[in-house]
DNA sequence: CGGAACGTTGACTGTCATCAATCTCTGTGG
DNA sequence: CCACAGAGATTGATGACAGTCAACGTTCCG
């Protein structure tokens, strides 16, 4: 989760990470107080700068994998931005809840089950939101049965239709799809290593 | 001048591109009807990717303006992001200007001057504002005389500091910079020709 | 059992969107 | 040269949506 507090302003998370994805120091502002914040168990890998260059100077495979993942990334910030400035906070929140289950879910007969990052407070700010109203949206959703909410953090979306219908943005991010093609990610960053 | 349109839903414009920028296809969402218009006269160079990559591979120079060009792009996309979620309506107006005076600006001896993109229409889906709201809001920052308003599209601020005293992004869009270091993009892009 | 952190919900307020009327500017045709 | 039309900008009145504040519930600790 990276998020940016501008001055005199309330905090903002700007993006979520997602595995596989790559960020780099240059990504976030100055003078914004940017953070990396873990909202999940997770495992990250860190290199220099230099040595990335060089290892895609030599491999095409490999510099066609990194702009890919970039321009991925682009792609998804201006999908966000698209939301902060034109959905109103039903499509903000319904859109999340796409791009988590697309993102992290599985597959169960019932339906998508996927975990919300910790925090209402994390998901408020980075909808530009509200707890409060992030609070009431949920359960207008979960009174609808969009979703039901077993454990603490755990959403289990039964009609995962009826959600991407709530969001405009859901064909863009089904578009997007799940993982960047072309090469394991895997293999790529032991090959990185 | 990037913008989407989501499915029923308005348009956003989601990033202004300015002489030195680079985007790529990738970088638009699928779904989301992304259009590239001109708001300005100006001069757009386009290859092929493959191109890209292989001057990119063979010089490290044009590796490194290329990733720093890039990570620019997502840093600003950052501090737009930022200012779609958290900032109210007026920080989001000084906030633009403040990237336009920036980046287009003459500086004169009255102060610095510089032209509104064409239409409050397109400025409001920039900030994800009605155009109403922003015509009240530039009215309201005339009259404290933060700017004047000589012909149509043109804007004269005379106190840079007090316009940017209302932007939360103003530090971070400053400590950017105005165009990517290192190389001259003219030369560069000519050599990429 | 008690306290703290977090989530939910209700009542109220403020900001911004909407709609409509008016004004300004530009280009066209008489 | 003037009248007119059309597009865009301004401004006021009004309403809806989301933020704020406060009270209450829940869960998870010690």
């Amino acid at each position: 989760m990276l998020h940016i507090t501008l001055p005199h302003s309330t905090r903002q998370v700007t993006a979520l990470i997602f595995p596989g994805d790559l960020i780099q120091t240059g990504f976030a502002p100055l003078c914004a107080n940017a953070t990396l914040v873990t909202a999940a168990p997770g495992e990250v890998w860190r290199m220099p700068f230099s040595d990335v260059e060089t290892l895609a100077a030599n491999d095409p495979a490999i510099m066609r994998y990194l702009s890919d993942v970039v321009a991925r990334r682009i792609a998804r910030q201006t999908i966000h931005a698209a939301s902060l400035g034109r959905l109103d906070s039903e499509q903000r929140v319904a859109t999340l809840l796409v791009e988590l289950a697309l993102r992290t879910g599985r597959c169960l007969p019932q339906g998508v089950v996927f975990d919300l990052p910790t925090g209402r407070k994390d998901i408020a700010d980075y909808l530009g939101l509200n707890p409060d109203t992030l609070s009431r949206i949920m359960s207008r959703f979960r009174n609808a049965s969009l979703f039901s909410h077993d454990e603490r953090n755990t959403i289990l979306v039964q009609d995962f239709a009826a959600l991407a219908a709530r969001s405009p943005a859901a064909a863009s991010l089904m578009a997007l799809g799940v993982a960047p093609p072309g090469l394991s990610i895997d293999s790529d960053l032991e090959r990185l290593a």
